[in-house]
DNA sequence: CGGATTTATTCATCACGGACGAATTCTACG
DNA sequence: CGTAGAATTCGTCCGTGATGAATAAATCCG
């Protein structure tokens, strides 16, 4: 291409639509949602023309990619958090990490918009599926012992998977309104039961004729 | 407006392109997805106008409501398979249920399909938040004894809608592959849990500080 | 039968949204 | 200066959902 560094043409001078767009984008994503936003809206909120967005993103949904690149990789939080620490007091850290990330009115609205997204966008939902089986499941699995840890890992996902959806997707009542202390009283058993079992310092006990383990 | 049951005019003497609309709709959502299906296409499938599909539906959300109206309301069947049988047994019962609806191959796909457009469509979204409020949680909460009703109904609800999410809309590794045996083993016992409260025949046992009825 | 009336169906068109290519301005380098 | 390359705009294409006017068909009433 052109050797050493030297870039010819106009070099940023006066460069912020860019970053207007951006701006714009961000904002009008995360109050209206995919669909609902225009780029022509984009385009005029941020005073510019609409070829514009083409030439920086290439469409929308590159926009919408660039727009909502995730500050902080959730599944990287939740993997330090996960990791550092007592596994016995992993499913609360892991709550408290999750209300943490998803109540934030900074990280959380990004998060939501692009689950809501994943659901409807083939190739998103493909990328989430697997950011959460590798980061999240994957890695769950590799801190129980059995060798039942997938499904512990399964059941132990499916429960923070059931807190989002209801807490942040559907806006459930109760979940909406119940503080964080709550939540964690009301999920960090199931969690807890999930990943380590049924109450360690008691016997085995089956109100069912079903056992558990079951290799 | 006219006097008796008396009616003019063309009675349906010719009658299968609305249900042929109705067909194809159904199917072309179910595969593909709200967005992803256009009027044209279904009414060229159909073979009939534009037109007719505003005509007899009104609007493309009429006809995807028409085209998916649940053959039976999963909130009901949920609702009988709640009342009926020991509450003990709840638990298993329902995740029976939730599988034996949600993997049919007739039932599953339309709430699938619903569940998805209820994400990014804000009215369907508010319809499926206060039918599950209503029907579900509010159900589970009047069955559950302890003033902390709501909040055990609130856990239930997040284990199940967990149970929905990674299995049906993520299609989340391992949870899909899972047998429903499987299924009902793992997350069986959150459920017990969630309603009933740690397992019963043994004194409480309060790995943290925290008590958990705490009025 | 024959008009009246209603239903079923089509045609033409609108407004809007996303994408794209050609043309134009601007800026920095040589 | 001149010119290359980046930034920006204009005009336009095509596909979408929606809607109203016009036409064809079926049914009823006298």
């Amino acid at each position: 291409m052109n050797k050493s560094g030297s870039q010819r043409g106009r070099r940023p001078g006066s460069p912020d639509t860019r970053a207007a767009i951006l701006d714009v984008a961000r904002r009008r994503f995360l109050e209206d949602g995919y669909h609902a936003v225009t780029l022509r809206s984009v385009a005029a909120e941020a005073g510019c023309d609409l070829a514009l967005i083409s030439y920086y993103f290439g469409s929308k949904k590159g926009l919408f990619g660039a727009a909502l690149a995730l500050g902080a990789n959730p599944a990287e939080l939740l993997a330090r958090v996960v990791e550092q620490g007592d596994l016995a007091t992993v499913p609360e850290r892991v709550v408290r990490q999750v209300l943490a990330v998803w109540d934030d009115p900074v990280t959380g609205p990004p998060l939501i918009a692009m689950l809501k997204s994943a659901v409807d966008d083939e190739a998103l939902g493909a990328l989430v599926k697997e950011a959460v089986e590798r980061e999240i499941v994957d890695r769950i699995a590799g801190l129980v012992p059995g060798r039942d840890a997938g499904h512990r890992a399964a059941a132990f996902t499916a429960v923070v998977a059931g807190l989002i959806t209801t807490r942040y997707l559907l806006r459930l009542e109760p979940v909406v309104s119940m503080s964080s202390d709550d939540v964690v009283r009301s999920l960090g058993p199931q969690l807890r039961l999930a990943l380590i079992g049924p109450a360690r310092p008691v016997r085995r006990v089956r109100p069912e004729g079903r056992p558990v383990p079951r290799p």
